[in-house]
DNA sequence: CCTATGCATGAACAATCATTCAAGTATTCA
DNA sequence: TGAATACTTGAATGATTGTTCATGCATAGG
């Protein structure tokens, strides 16, 4: 970022200002809550995390139910496997997924909430 | 999607996949939920909304805090602006622009909650 | 062993998206 | 009324990302 271009201003309020730099999120929260909510941005991520707040799935449920090729399926679970947002446990040919943890359930819980009665 | 190419699994878990299935959530519903996490899944976005939880605030005190041209955070807000994230307020030359609802303000809080302890 | 099944992964392409530059609108103040 | 301020917006570009195709690996069953 080029500081010349950044907006010389005259019209700052400085006691919120102040309030509010004070608490600036680190870049590493940033960063990493920026990855989390991007993971659930997407249609087909939020679907597959969806299904497995209803219940523990294997890889080959989560296609027949989402309709859709095990390949684009199994990328989208490595995302989600990557930053944590789902665990997998393997039980003779199957891997078997589901939600890591509770926050990841209110999240998506809160979500629906919101765009269900607005 | 090519039904051709999807899974022709003989592992289906009958009684858990129908089950899921019935809960289905509607397209609509899935491509607005996702459309919102993935406005939250911007560094830039998450900045200017962690901001905003804290206090109502002009876009020249954004620019200033979060050290960025004006252009770029008025881009953003655009784009919370139209998912109706935030809701702005004129005031003389002044734009205040704070967070929509509630909802917002939760998720953004139990993400940072995951973040912080895990 | 050998084959079939369930799943993972690399590479490539298409599409989406954030940022910047430049210009535009609207309000205030002198 | 004219200039300055606060903000918005369109167009262009460079980067990121989701999906597909093809292949690879591991386990189960015969």
């Amino acid at each position: 970022m080029d500081k010349e271009l950044i907006c010389e201003v005259n019209c700052i309020h400085e006691e919120i200002t102040n309030e509010v730099k004070k608490e600036m999120l680190a870049i590493g929260e940033i960063q990493s809550l920026s990855a989390i909510f991007k993971a659930f941005g997407d249609p087909t991520r939020l679907r597959i995390l969806h299904c497995l707040m209803q219940a523990e799935m294997c890889v080959c449920d989560l296609c027949f139910v989402l309709e859709m090729s095990q390949s684009a399926v199994s990328h989208q679970l490595r995302v989600l496997r990557n930053l944590r947002l789902v665990k997998h446990r393997k039980e003779g040919k199957n891997v078997f997924y589901s939600l890591d943890d509770d926050h990841i359930f209110k999240i998506l819980a809160e979500g629906l909430e919101h765009v269900r009665h607005v």
